[in-house]
DNA sequence: TGATAGATAGGAATAGTTCCTAAACAGGAA
DNA sequence: TTCCTGTTTAGGAACTATTCCTATCTATCA
């Protein structure tokens, strides 16, 4: 859900971490989204209200804001990260096809226990699921047999956000 | 285990892949690994025996290979690829500091029923579990307040290979 | 209000991966 | 066996996400 600038505050006070403008829309903007966006789309998203703003700066309170434990990084193949203000334990969906995450909430897969064979020295600290398939929009006959993870070559199909380097406008 | 040529042989004319001495070395370095190593690796692990090897051959191969389901790959964070000739079912164990990747084989998570909640039109065709931990090497007492998932700035411990932009001899 | 540690923005650098192309070659046909 | 053809290879360049570097700016605290 997303924060209000009250809570952003407390938040960042409890944690030691100053308040400023561009890092509390960051936080803000990540914390009304559930379509857990990439540094890129988290800026194009808060640039409008802050045009001075750089993808470097959003890099980097990304990083803080994960070193406080405020954001998780989520990671779907070799491609761009992708960020969650939701840090309670929870699991994802990932299509195949168009790479669209969703949340999984389900207590029953929190609680898995650790794994047998691991070296005793090995120390569990947590875990995630992660399921795959296709999505209600990627769900065509042939899906199955075109696309085993993401492709070489850049295929059609794709109805995400194109991936599209930032350029300042001149 | 490590593939013998013939079974080499065998497995690519069965999905209609050339054999090239090339492409067979890589995969049988592969099989013979449990690492998950990455591209470069099995670059620098072939690359004694076929000096004039490219990674772009082993990045091509790979993909060919991956798209015959004769391998897969592996992601954990956003770094390189990894990748895995074990294609039969299985999940994983990573150590948060070092990066380690190991095999766990436990039927019990192969069985995990598809989660509730999801869009009524998502199928899901497989799930993966990811355990994350400290291995007994990294497994020190500040550890676990360091580093919570991959650092910004590369830091000190990193007991694996470094990371190493290949450069041919000249 | 002033001092200061930390944050920001811009540009450059880095690293993994993919694209492009000409030359080499595996595998089937003759 | 030899020839043909489409695929594979190697090298270089390009691309993209991310990080590094640095000068300037600013939120916070005294």
């Amino acid at each position: 859900m997303k924060f209000s600038l009250a809570e952003i505050q407390q938040k960042f006070r409890e944690r030691g971490l100053k308040c400023t403008p561009q890092r509390a829309a960051i936080y803000e903007a990540l914390s009304g989204s559930t379509a857990h966006p990439t540094a890129e789309e988290l800026y194009d998203e808060v640039s409008p209200r802050y045009p001075m703003l750089s993808l470097n700066t959003v890099y980097y309170t990304l990083g803080v804001l994960r070193k406080a434990g405020l954001v998780h990084e989520v990671n779907v193949g070799h491609l761009r990260a992708r960020f969650d203000a939701n840090v309670s334990p929870h699991h994802h969906v990932i299509c195949r096809s168009c790479q669209t995450i969703m949340d999984v909430m389900d207590d029953r897969l929190n609680r898995l226990s650790t794994p047998k064979g691991l070296p005793g020295d090995f120390s569990v600290t947590d875990h995630q699921v992660t399921f795959h398939g296709y999505c209600g929009q990627c769900r065509k006959p042939h899906s199955l047999f075109t696309d085993q993870g993401h492709t070489l070559q850049p295929q059609g199909g794709f109805h995400g956000k194109k991936s599209q380097r930032h350029q300042k406008p001149r």
